[in-house]
DNA sequence: GCCAACGTTGGC
DNA sequence: GCCAACGTTGGC
C-alpha cells in the first residue's frame, strides 16, 4: 500500500467455494473468525497485502450452483505468510515458496453480516452501477478484488 | 460436464 | 523475451 492513500478506507471482495469453506463455516467458526489461506494468484496476494485491519470486504460464493453474495467481513488481521505454502500434505503447498522466504500470503476476517438472502450474481449484472465490477466481467477470475465506495454502497442498497 | 478465459510454465 | 502448451477458474 503506497502511503498515498494509505489513509483511505478500502472495501474489497472475496471469493470462496462453499464446499471448501461457507459462509456457514465463518459463521460456526471460534469468534466467527478464519484466515483466508490459500490464495495462489499473484494480483490477489498484492491486494490482500493491502487490506488494512478494519476494512470490510463482501463474501462471495464462487463454483456453485447460485454464485451470490453472502454477506460481508471485517478484516481483523494485515497480511503474514501462509503456512499451508509450506505444507506438502496441503493443497495449497507451493515448493517454491518457503519460510525464510514466505512467497503468498494470507489476512484474517471475521464475519460482520450474513444477508438474510444471498444477493446472487445474476442481479449483480443487472445493476448498470456494477458495470466496472471485475466480478461481473466475462472470464474473470480474480479471487480478491477491490470494490469502489459508491460499489459497495449500491450492493447494500440491493440487499436491502 | 462443458468450455471460454486467463495465468503460468518452460522450451527455444 | 516470445509464445505454445498446459492447468485452473468459474459461470452456465
Amino acid at each position: 500500500m503506497h502511503s498515498s492513500n494509505s489513509n483511505l478506507r478500502q472495501y474489497w471482495l472475496l471469493k470462496s467455494e462453499p464446499h471448501t469453506y461457507s459462509i456457514e463455516d465463518l459463521q460456526n467458526a471460534p469468534s466467527q473468525k478464519t484466515v483466508w489461506e490459500g490464495v495462489r494468484n499473484y494480483q490477489a496476494r498484492n491486494y490482500l497485502r493491502e487490506m488494512q485491519k478494519g476494512e470490510e470486504a463482501f463474501f462471495y460464493h464462487s463454483s456453485c450452483a447460485q454464485p451470490a453474495i453472502m454477506g460481508t467481513v471485517l478484516i481483523t488481521r494485515t497480511a503474514f505468510p501462509d503456512p499451508s505454502a509450506c505444507d506438502p500434505t496441503s493443497p495449497y503447498y507451493d515448493p517454491k515458496s518457503s519460510l525464510t522466504l514466505p512467497r503468498w500470503f494470507m489476512v484474517e476476517v471475521q464475519l460482520k453480516q450474513k444477508f438474510t438472502a444471498p444477493l446472487p450474481l445474476s442481479l449483480l449484472k443487472e445493476n448498470p452501477a456494477l458495470a466496472k465490477m471485475p466480478l461481473v466481467q466475462k472470464g474473470n477470475r480474480l479471487s480478491v478484488m477491490p470494490v469502489r465506495p459508491a460499489e459497495w454502497k449500491a450492493i447494500l442498497t440491493m440487499f436491502n
